[in-house]
DNA sequence: ATTAGCACTCAGATGGCGAGAGTGCCAGTG
DNA sequence: CACTGGCACTCTCGCCATCTGAGTGCTAAT
């Protein structure tokens, strides 16, 4: 898409206004700002041109102008000048960041809020599926047939699982049975853990009653959850904030969409740390999502523990200050979950997305 | 309270017909039902008299009457039936409750949502503060400075906590922490360890390096947390669709007062077990849910494990329907968690709560 | 190429009107 | 004397017509 500089300037005041008061933006509002030094009957026939080409549309023939998604899509791509944080924000993120940090377990929805309520869009966190092998296994004697499987992972999150049995089982057994599985399951990618090495750990056990089978099988359960990532959604409310959402159905078919996290799980993947990826309106596969707009953060720290962290909102969004905002956040998850490993500064920054199924 | 029988027929009519339409009902309404036996004329005078009584309300002159919160209340106390659930129903949420179960630490969200899912209406699930007393200490290293902290509690809970620290430590060392925590400071409530307790353990760790009391704090916090309780809430999104939250202000106080979780802690609290309580309107505490009313199920499995779920909705509510959900819900609860012990029927169900503070 | 001017369009606000639902009251009835 | 039929009255809500103003597209002038 080739087009004059006039235009692109144009266009881009469009969206800037557009973005901050929600109401369309006419000719007369561009010219009496006077960043350009022209006349309302010349705005008026660029904002024509732009229709034409598809960047902007008109709510009804005698309204300003809106951006369309292909508008805010040349926007983000070449207009959208990035943003840097202020010193006190960054300061603030880092701090929130190392207090959340120490509670690995909550981590996915603290970082959820943070990222909601410094953007003021909903934010989602997710824990891209990994690799989940054990490290170590703990098994927590409950009562004769009620104990709790505990296993941590080598990414250092902790999962545990309560079982109960048909049949009663003695506290030693229950002890040696942790030794076993510490031997014979951990460092073992799930997935690879089969018949054959159940009935190996069973022999090893003395293990008459299929008790090691039952447990392993709890125990695979246990690594399939872990290996199928994680998500959650936060902040859903801000969406009631914003105009686009003053009509109930439209907030709660987006709001049920996102509260089902199965959703949010098939979204996005890729790799690349620090690296922001917008999708805007259509651009989105889920139908629920197609007049939104989701921008999300990668952050990686090491193989085992990566994922992202997005707001949801209006087409109508301030892209570049969310953008600067989430990915500054991810970049700092990376860094303080990865064992001091450099981290991305927001230079390194770049923008994902080629809108080629713009509509 | 003491009013005619007839009237108190009536004003059931007025509630059931509120509670399913949410349109003021007018005397010609209840007449046509039939269930009376009277003539609209009747009806209007009787209507008149318990508007005067303050159980009814009219929003304007020539409008139907619509129960007031002394209303509810009454209608809760004395002529709400009380309702079974169907056989599959039943069967449904044992169903659930036995698959939610083995997964602890997703518990409460897990139990929210299926009450959420059950009565349509946001669910709050809330853990009330125990005395958190550690059963099991394990210490994962991670790196020379790095290393995850798991506590297992007596309530078969698990927690964790990540500790970075400014030196280095040794493998070995980390495991031998281990087990003097695990020899000093299991079965001892939080709150009971102090300095002392600190001090002996460090000189049998032979620690030079103040690790012990480091960890011991940072374990402290994991406890205090522990012992704070925890809550959550689902299903946010079932509130838009109710005409009541139709004007997206109010949806949008009541969601971010609810998404406030702390503001539910405070809340109820109370002990017993399987017993219902009802809070209608005015009779909240919290401003935001003068107009909404909640209502709560305790469970209780032994001293560790208790708490509370519950539904929040409109005043115009389906009290009995919820309430015996909720206390399905509690009372499974109760009886999987609690190692056998007796599960208190719905028959044992008693409503609480007096509407002294009603308007 | 730009701009001033002008006729035109259309959404949204405003106000009046009628329909309908519901009430309160009164007079009549078993 | 409790109940009922009837009636006048009130008030909301939906409908329609009107008006206003923002914004456009086009044309003619600079």
């Amino acid at each position: 898409m080739n087009i004059s500089d006039r235009k692109k300037k144009i266009l881009s005041a469009v969206i800037d206004s557009y973005i901050t008061t929600a109401e369309p933006v006419g000719s007369k509002a561009i010219a009496d700002a006077g960043e350009l030094g022209l006349s309302s009957a010349t705005i008026r026939n660029e904002l024509a041109e732009l229709t034409a080409l598809g960047l902007l549309e008109q709510p009804h023939t005698s309204a300003g102008r809106v951006p369309s998604p292909s508008g805010y899509r040349l926007y983000v791509n070449e207009l959208m000048e990035r943003q840097r944080l202020s010193m006190e924000e960054t300061e603030e993120i880092n701090r929130s960041l190392q207090l959340k940090i120490k509670q690995l377990d909550k981590l996915m929805t603290d970082v959820g809020s943070l990222a909601s309520s410094l953007t003021s869009y909903p934010a989602l966190a997710l824990a891209v599926p990994a690799a989940a092998t054990a490290s170590r296994f703990d098994i927590i004697y409950v009562d004769a047939n009620t104990f709790i499987i505990v296993v941590m992972l080598e990414n250092s999150t902790v999962h545990n699982k309560l079982i109960r049995l048909p049949f009663s089982v003695e506290q030693g057994m229950v002890a040696r049975l942790a030794s076993v599985f510490n031997s014979s399951f951990t460092g073992i990618p799930h997935g690879v853990i089969d018949a054959s090495l159940i009935d190996s750990a069973e022999i090893a056990c003395g293990d008459t009653m299929g008790l090691v089978s039952v447990v392993a099988t709890f125990t695979i359960e246990v690594l399939k959850d872990a290996a199928q990532g994680e998500a959650v959604v936060t902040g859903e409310a801000q969406l009631l904030r914003l105009p686009e959402f003053r009509d109930p159905d439209k907030a709660h078919n987006l709001m049920s969409f996102l509260s089902d996290s199965s959703h949010l799980l098939g979204l996005p993947a890729g790799d690349g740390d620090g690296d922001i990826e917008i999708l805007i309106g259509p651009e989105n596969v889920a139908a629920e999502l197609k007049d939104s707009s989701v921008i999300i953060a990668r952050y990686d720290a090491g193989d085992n523990m990566k994922g992202i962290i997005g707001v949801v909102g209006p087409t109508r969004m301030d892209y570049s200050g969310v953008a600067a905002k989430l990915s500054y956040i991810a970049a700092g998850l990376s860094r303080l979950l990865g064992a001091g490993e450099a981290p991305p500064g927001f230079d390194k920054l770049q923008i994902k997305g080629d809108g080629t199924n713009e509509h």
